[in-house]
DNA sequence: TGCATATATTTGAAAAATTCACATTATAAA
DNA sequence: TTTATAATGTGAATTTTTCAAATATATGCA
């Protein structure tokens, strides 16, 4: 299967496993529940909310941990952090190429198409590892209100 | 004078003072001072840096005067604030559009043409506010040590 | 020039987000 | 099942940013 996209429910704790053994990743339950999280829940979720949902089930939950598996499982190309540019960080669990949009009015952060933003030709002579997009505004809904 | 743009020395302080006025900002000397840095060092200055920089002159200066005034001027069109992909807070005293590269080795901020990058056009009925762009890698001295 | 008023600066404390050290526990391989 | 290695959880520490309140300053007007 592809990576990057939205997967059957069925599948995902096996893709999980698949993902995760491929890249030597150790498979922990915490593991597990966080990257679940994130590939079933598109919402852009703040390490905070991560907490929150996770620790219903498992009241031991740290926060650390999930500090420390955002870290290896960004790494390893599975998660990516993204910065809205009013400094929040926010969780995404697919990595292939989008920008982001954030809406200052209701917090939410939406996907965009890069299609037609090139990366940039006048850094000759650097390496670019990363290269991301962010936008700032109004989403639709939020426009309407006012 | 256009504005965004290097300035000569000279014209400095009183273009500051140009700036300001028409944007009905009180002229103090910790506002001008931080301005007149960020034109002149263009060198996307943390607030630690800029705060360290300007305290040599100014013994009583405080940092929550840095960061009111970059809210200050932020908000007047004047500075931009920009986040690393690391989540480094930079201060930018240009606005022009340009997009942000961010060597992880020395930690320098380069400014990139955002030429050929057009606004996507998948945001229909989006009020689009702001538009970034940041790239992390090496920059060329540091790709060539390597 | 001096006064009045609104605004800016400073200080120290507080809050929020993230990292750290270390003891405990769990995973994976033999 | 055993063992070595690695991950988790705890609480404290660090870092960055914000806040409230007292003091000081800038600006417009007499």
């Amino acid at each position: 299967m592809e990576e990057g996209y939205i997967l059957k429910e069925v599948d995902v704790v096996q893709t999980i496993i698949n993902r995760f053994s491929s890249r030597d990743i150790r498979l922990t339950p915490q593991r597990i529940s966080v990257y679940r999280f994130l590939l079933e829940n598109r919402i852009h979720p703040t390490v905070e909310t991560v907490y929150n949902a996770l620790k219903v089930d498992n009241p031991s939950l740290s926060k650390t941990t999930i500090y420390n598996t955002v870290d290896t499982l960004t790494k390893a190309g599975l998660v990516r952090v993204v910065r809205t540019g009013e400094g929040e960080v926010r969780l995404d669990g697919y990595t292939n190429s989008h920008g982001h949009f954030y809406c200052r009015e209701c917090g939410e952060v939406f996907d965009f198409s890069l299609e037609g933003c090139l990366v940039p030709d006048s850094l000759n002579g650097f390496e670019m590892e990363e290269f991301d997009v962010h936008a700032i505004g109004l989403c639709g809904p939020c426009k309407q209100k006012q």
